[in-house]
Order: structure tokens, then C-alpha cells, then sequence
DNA sequence: AGCACTATACGAAAAGTTTCGTAGTTAATA
DNA sequence: TATTAACTACGAAACTTTTCGTATAGTGCT
């Protein structure tokens, strides 16, 4: 079956749309708000984002109302797995042992999250 | 001791530091070969990015032959890095145990990666 | 010297991304 | 019913990235 084609999002478009992922659909209002907890922007340049990500079909968004409320149309897990396979390819030349390597040697993981990856591996060793 | 401030490539980019740091130091031509058995690409763009590169701080050169050398200035690990802790950032909500179980999910990793990693979990676990 | 070959330098077009200003529309309200 | 406030639509500037064409210059033959 044809998986749909997956646009690879600029970073700026996944800002927003990790904003809809974690807060659901939203207005724009919203959207910007959050934005500029970290950042200045103009609430026009993040209108005319998610009206660019709309065209590009990377978000939909529901016009009932004045004020459009906006979703994501691809879901996060494809998203990851897309990104995460070109950063594969580009920087890691394929090894997905020396990323995972370097990603946990890089970031404080907690022991929990630990033993959740121990369980993971044990899972794929035993053949899913 | 202040670490050098990485830019982050650009896909092309990274496609070139990429044959770089595989084949250590090489020439315009030789760069060009390789990419060509991937892709379509024109002599001198691949002469233009690496001149790019080069002013930009991503690639050295020495200019002693007629034919420069051109070898990355920054090395695979420090850049691996800036990517990764950007995708992390972006797209996994800094969650490095998801970004890890999804790599691990996506692609079929041998069983001796696999041994590999456990080996790695295990001396985390006992403090490096 | 003249020619063909191989390289680099430079400029610029084309396309994509980011950022806003301005204009226009709808809704509430004084 | 004017005014004001909250939104959307649109266009365009400023940048960055990608892609080449053309001009130039060094090398080695004939």
C-alpha cells in the first residue's frame, strides 16, 4: 500500500506543528502565543505560515469559524520516522547504532528511560 | 574552553562533508564523481557549494596543486551532534528515549549493533 | 606558438524560506 | 450606524540555497 508522501517540514513549520501535536488543534492566536514564549515573531508571519503549511498540506484547518482553528494532517510518529531517516542517511551514513550511540551519550537520560530502551532491545531481540 | 560555534550544514552540504569525511581529503572532481552516482549534479555546482563551504568555514582547502584539496573542517561526531540535538529539540521534544526506541524501530538494526548498544546502555548505567 | 584539456572564479537566475506591512472583512459595541 | 477590535488575505522584500553558464588561466602536446 502507497504510504503517503511526506513533506519534510522546514524548521520553522516544525515548531508549529510540534505546538498543534502538543495543544491540539488551534487558532493561530494560540499558536503565536506559544511561539513567543521563545521567540518574537509577528502574529502575520505565523498567519502566514500555517496558510503556507495548509497550501502544502502539512496542516488543515477548519473554517466554520472566524477565527480558523488548525491541525496537524500528518502525525508526529511519521514525521520522526521521515526526519530520523534522512538524518541517518546524511550524517550517520545508515548507522542507526552510532546515532543511538551519540544520542544517549549526548543527552542526560534518565534510569527510567534507560530500562525503557533495555526493554526495547530485548523486544527486538526476541523478535518483536 | 569555548567550542567552536558549528553552523548547521545544509542538506547539500552535509551530502559533501559527508564524502569528505569518508574519503578524507579530495579534490572538486572526485567529490563530483561520487555525488553523480547518486544524483545529477553539474561540475561546477559542486565546485560553487565547496567554494561556499569553504568561505563559510565548513571545508578547508590547499591550493598548492593546480587541483585544490578540499577537507571538512569540522569533524562527523561535533556535527552529528548539532543535528541530532536539533532534531531532538524540534521534533522529539527533547525526549532522547524516544528519539532512540524510533531509530531503532525504523530500521533493522544486526544483532551486533544491537550487542553494541546493550554494552553502551550498561556502562551508563554504571556511570560511564 | 597554438590547441585542447582541465580547473577555478564569478555572476546571476531560479526556487525556497522567513518576515511583515497593508488592506479588507466580520462582529461586537458605543 | 460609526468605531474599534480581531481576523484573514495578499503581496512583496530580504535572505538563503541550489543550479549553471561563461570567462579565464595554467599544462602539456604538436
Amino acid at each position: 500500500m502507497a504510504k503517503k508522501q511526506i513533506p519534510k517540514p522546514t524548521d520553522s513549520e516544525l515548531e508549529i506543528l510540534q505546538i498543534l501535536w502538543r495543544n491540539g488543534p488551534s487558532t493561530v492566536k494560540v499558536v503565536n502565543e506559544i511561539l513567543n514564549e521563545k521567540k518574537d515573531v509577528g502574529y502575520t508571519t505565523t498567519l502566514k505560515f500555517m496558510q503556507i503549511m495548509n497550501e502544502k498540506g502539512l496542516v488543515q484547518r477548519n473554517e466554520d469559524e472566524r477565527s480558523h482553528i488548525y491541525s496537524a494532517s500528518i502525525n508526529q510518529n511519521d514525521t520522526q520516522k521521515v526526519l530520523l531517516d534522512k538524518l541517518l542517511e546524511t550524517a550517520f551514513s545508515g548507522s542507526a547504532a552510532n546515532l543511538v550511540m551519540q544520542a544517549l551519550g549526548n543527552s542526560n537520560t534518565s534510569k527510567d528511560d534507560l530500562k525503557k530502551i533495555r526493554d526495547y532491545l530485548n523486544k527486538i531481540e526476541r523478535g518483536e
